[in-house]
DNA sequence: GTAGGCCCTGACGCGGACGTCAGGGCAAGG
DNA sequence: CCTTGCCCTGACGTCCGCGTCAGGGCCTAC
């Protein structure tokens, strides 16, 4: 099939597939026109990368999915880097999940405290100037 | 005090401040050098930026503080505006952090999965080749 | 013949918040 | 006089994952 086909099916775009290639992680077969051409594993590797990619991962980081794939196995991600991906992102995951709660905590408390000020000198009396109140 | 007293007393730089004054949220005057004069005030208003952006506010969300601030409010918080920009990013940090548990749930039982798969053929015997095992 | 429809390459745009470099000025200190 | 150190403007680079032209080719259908 060619890149249209290719990217309709795996729900994306021929820039993307493009893309890939140039990154050099979904290499195409050309046809005597030019033209790209991909088969079915070609597929399996594309939606191996966009399921990875939906659930936020970086592009580098579904490399070695693809390459386990290609290597043979009917699943990306039983090799070893593939293993070590997931385990970075975990995580990274519970990095930034711990970080936006305490700042989440940040904000509330801002905002409850804000409200209590605001409410305090309510408007449009505190609107100017700070000596109205 | 000149710009660059105002960024190291602000733990920022130079660039940043210019950057805010072109985007209009903290013009400077100018001494008979040409060079960006600021006051105590232009320091709070920085803080006041420095803040939010460190948790995670993206420059034009502060703009309603400072203005807050800048119309003679104590704090830059108390502002209608402001307050709505408050409750608008805890809005979001609910949707971005329950997206993420999402993620991390997904992730975590992908990991258990693929590493019982990898334990059923383990290494090196299945690195190779699909028929291996 | 020509109008689609698909494909090609190359290259710029985007968003956000700056970093960094080029080229130049002005003032104080040795 | 010359260096050092601060400042200025303008403009390009960064990161990421593409989107979006611009300009051109080939095949098919009408």
């Amino acid at each position: 099939m060619r890149i249209g086909e290719l990217a309709a099916r795996a729900g994306t775009t021929p820039r993307t597939l493009r893309y890939y290639e140039a990154r050099g992680l979904l290499p195409a077969r050309r046809d005597d026109h030019g033209h790209r051409t991909y088969d079915a594993r070609d597929l399996r590797l594309l939606e191996q990368i966009r399921t990875l990619r939906d659930s936020g991962f970086g592009l580098e980081e579904t490399r070695p999915f693809v390459e386990c794939l290609r290597a043979g196995h009917p699943e990306g991600d039983v090799c070893p880097a593939s293993l070590a991906v997931y385990r970075r992102k975990l995580a990274e995951l519970d990095a930034l999940i711990g970080e936006l709660r305490g700042v989440r905590g940040t904000v509330a408390a801002q905002l409850v405290r804000a409200e209590a000020a605001a409410a305090e000198c309510p408007e449009p009396r505190c609107e100017l100037g700070g000596e109205t109140w």
